[in-house]
DNA sequence: CATAAACGATAGTATTACTATTATATTTGC
DNA sequence: GCAAATATAATAGTAATACTATCGTTTATG
């Protein structure tokens, strides 16, 4: 897929200041990315990162009040990024089917190439997505980040695969249940093939998630 | 379902000190149980629990770790007694669809009725697992825990499950795939009709998760 | 070029997740 | 029934984390 030179814009209720308009942001951004990647969220903190960039620890807490608010800056980037790619990959494919089979590609598959829109490693972010992106909202506090609209990209994502199936089945009483399953089961398979195998019968080298969920999709929504 | 006075036994390697064996390691888990549910794990300390059962800190820290290993105790508990429950719903009965569905049924369900086999409350434990068991597996450590056998448990009720699938499709690619994408998916509906209703068409009201990953099984099966 | 905003440097605090020590109580094995 | 082992209570202490605060200097902007 060639990429155009796009512009990803998360809201502003995300940070505190936006990372996107300076260069220390914008370091923060792809060295979290980074340190988060190779250490693990949990194990990461402000005070690495900083260190990590030369800046003092202060200066991050000025674009983020946690790392947890830049855990969910970056799930919505993704999920933003996520939704331009399913939009511009089913534009002027008139079967809904195949543009469903397109989009459930995008959502099943880790991203292999950095199309290097920006400061932003696609490939490294994918992997975090896929194995952190359920702590963004695994918290107490979920409520009330979700009316601060936290999750509205994930969201608008779920609802855009939703109306594809119902094109192809209006009678569907679960489009919703059955995207989220899909995404969210997706991730899980991969952190199952890499570290559960037991749950798992993936072999991690071809394309047995992606596979399994399409057919899963297909076989639901076809009666 | 009626029950048998049974004791459920958990895997020495998963505590310090036998909790079953004592006095207070069986109030370290029903109080553990019970401010689980009400503070949520991230919150939830051994000072707290220490509080709550009038005893030192480091008491607690004589039969678990830390609030980690505590945690993996109760999920294992958890999915012994599942196992349990699964093979008592399934013994005499022929029919291996029929097996299936009391098995998904009491995967996807909450436990609704404290059966009290012991000082574990089990509706509220179900709770728990629902909402929090991701946090056993999602660590760094999951690669050393699963040697351990922290994970065991859980491993034997997918391929408890498995099987009866095979049975009914031998050919079938992915029993535990689809077994552990229901489970899950059960687990995370739920916790999307409670908190971010937008992923998913559930009321939360009626068997709706339960009959849509029943009929989402069926339909990958039977082709 | 003046003013605001951003940044660097440094210090400090509350909480968490433990570890250590010692004295007392309780169980158990003979 | 008593000694020895084991379990528990009480208390203290530590390293790391997740911040907050202050203030002087640099850098952008109108």
């Amino acid at each position: 897929m060639k990429t155009l030179p796009i512009q990803i814009e998360v809201s502003a209720s995300l940070y505190s200041k936006n990372p996107d308009s300076s260069e220390l942001g914008r370091k923060i951004i792809s060295k979290s990315i980074e340190l988060i990647n190779e250490m693990g969220f949990e194990v990461f903190t402000f005070k690495k990162l900083a260190q990590a960039i030369n800046s003092p620890e202060s200066s991050v807490y000025r674009y983020f009040e946690n790392k947890h608010s830049l855990l969910i800056y970056l799930t919505s980037w993704y999920w933003t990024w996520t939704e331009y790619r399913i939009a511009f990959a089913t534009t002027n494919v008139d079967c809904p089917e195949q543009r469903l089979r397109k989009s459930i590609d995008i959502l099943t598959k880790p991203v292999l190439v950095d199309n290097s829109i920006s400061y932003v490693n696609e490939v490294l972010l994918s992997e975090i997505i896929f194995s952190e992106s359920l702590k963004t909202y695994h918290t107490r506090k979920v409520d009330e980040e979700n009316k601060k609209g936290c999750f509205k990209a994930y969201k608008s994502v779920v609802q855009r695969v939703s109306d594809i199936i119902l094109e192809i089945a209006p009678n569907f009483k679960s489009p919703h249940m059955l995207t989220s399953t899909v995404i969210e089961g997706a991730h899980q398979q991969k952190y199952f093939a890499d570290h559960l195998p037991a749950l798992t019968d993936n072999s991690n080298e071809k394309n047995t998630i992606s596979e399994f969920y399409t057919e899963l999709v297909f076989n639901c929504i076809k009666k």
